[in-house]
DNA sequence: GTCACGCAACCCCTCAGACAAGTAGACAGG
DNA sequence: CCTGTCTACTTGTCTGAGGGGTTGCGTGAC
């Protein structure tokens, strides 16, 4: 039975309701729920609400349902996914994931950039510079220097996870800056220092001063 | 206007419909639909409908809903996930991903592991040792060992980023090993040396091995 | 005995209407 | 300027009805 007390939508509690005995293995994978009318008088609720509910369901990929024929469930589970992870995590905990993946992209980069992913390193570090008045630009602006260093090192997956974090660190830099807005004047010199590692093919050197940079900023997380 | 040719359930076409005026830029990230009186005439469908398909929507976070409010846009598309982009990559790329995580695990789990890790780490470092005959059982048991580095370095992104790499590498490992069964005599060796560093804390040891081993696979894969 | 056909029960799909519950802006009063 | 109330609008939920598809059982022919 669901609880009457309405906090949230009662479609969206039915919903969950539906998930946790599908993943009690009420109904196994491949099996028929009951009929709507049937269900939803078990449920305590009218069929609108249950029909809603199994559409939501319907959304993630865990029910199908076939018209004349019935529902059927079609995943045991919902794929959380890295999105939903990565909303839930700790600033601090994405921002070490980001460590991870764009020191180890700065290092291929230096081995594997072309003159083009020169060109665009150099074009967004100077729109960085440019934008160095107002705070979201500056963000916004880093954010593509970094995005440019990604795409130098070639690899699909690694740039896939920079786009996966960056949302959630976004907000939580720009409320930071705007908390206490730093000179960083070291930093330009830092970002210019990466883009000619890269330009000398120094793996090592790109490494190790992406790896400075970054953990400089995770410093300004972890210390308030 | 919706097409009438009903091939597919009338809801889950004007979920698409929506979703295709949602990517066209019609109702902004953050912006609300129209009333669903209004949408739902303007549509040519029921309210009930249009409500389902909202739901569906809903279920995959494009929308979201708030009663007395209205109907916001959350997100401008459907996340393709990760997931995709891995299983289509080629797994070279794949193992460099695994490599910039792994070794910052590694890096990380040096001085956050507990000595519950630790028990984990020697467990599993000792299943692998045993299941080292059959070539699937090899796989999987370095991979739980692999993956209780990953633990130790209390981390949940990194791991739930090992775990969305994990299956598309399993499947190249196992072909590999079948087609070239390498002695691998020092493997075990690295493989304690990891676990010696992490006890240790000596988080430049355990990054500088965990690197070595890592790079070792990945020749494996780029040398044919 | 086996197979094809038809039919009936069951199911989801869609619509319409009504009322409840919540939100947000307008507005008057302090 | 702030605050509380009121009202129009919005989503939430239920009910009843009819349409159309699917499935499986029974029947009859071979």
């Amino acid at each position: 039975m669901i609880s009457p007390i309405s906090q949230q939508p009662l479609a969206a509690r039915v919903a969950e309701e539906l998930l946790a005995r599908i993943r009690q293995g009420e109904w196994p994978l491949g099996h028929k729920l009951p009929g709507e009318t049937t269900l939803a008088a078990q449920l305590g609720v009218g069929r609108s609400s249950l029909r809603e509910a199994i559409r939501e369901l319907a959304g993630k990929g865990v029910l199908t349902s076939r018209q004349g024929a019935g529902v059927f469930v079609t995943a045991l589970d919902v794929e959380q996914g890295l999105e939903d992870v990565v909303r839930a995590a700790e600033v601090t905990a994405v921002i070490e994931a980001r460590i991870a993946v764009e020191t180890e992209a700065a290092h291929l980069a230096a081995s594997r950039r072309t003159s083009a992913d020169i060109r665009l390193l150099r074009k967004t570090l100077a729109a960085r510079e440019a934008a160095r008045g107002v705070i979201e630009d500056y963000v916004d602006t880093d954010t593509e220097f970094h995005r440019a260093v990604l795409a130098a090192a070639h690899n699909e997956v690694l740039s896939e996870l920079f786009d996966t974090f960056v949302p959630r660190i976004r907000q939580a830099m720009i409320a930071m800056l705007r908390a206490q807005p730093r000179p960083a004047a070291t930093d330009a010199d830092g970002h210019g220092g990466l883009i000619e590692a890269i330009v000398n093919r120094d793996a090592e050197l790109a490494r190790t001063l992406s790896r400075a940079h970054l953990t400089e900023l995770l410093t300004n997380f972890t210390a308030r």
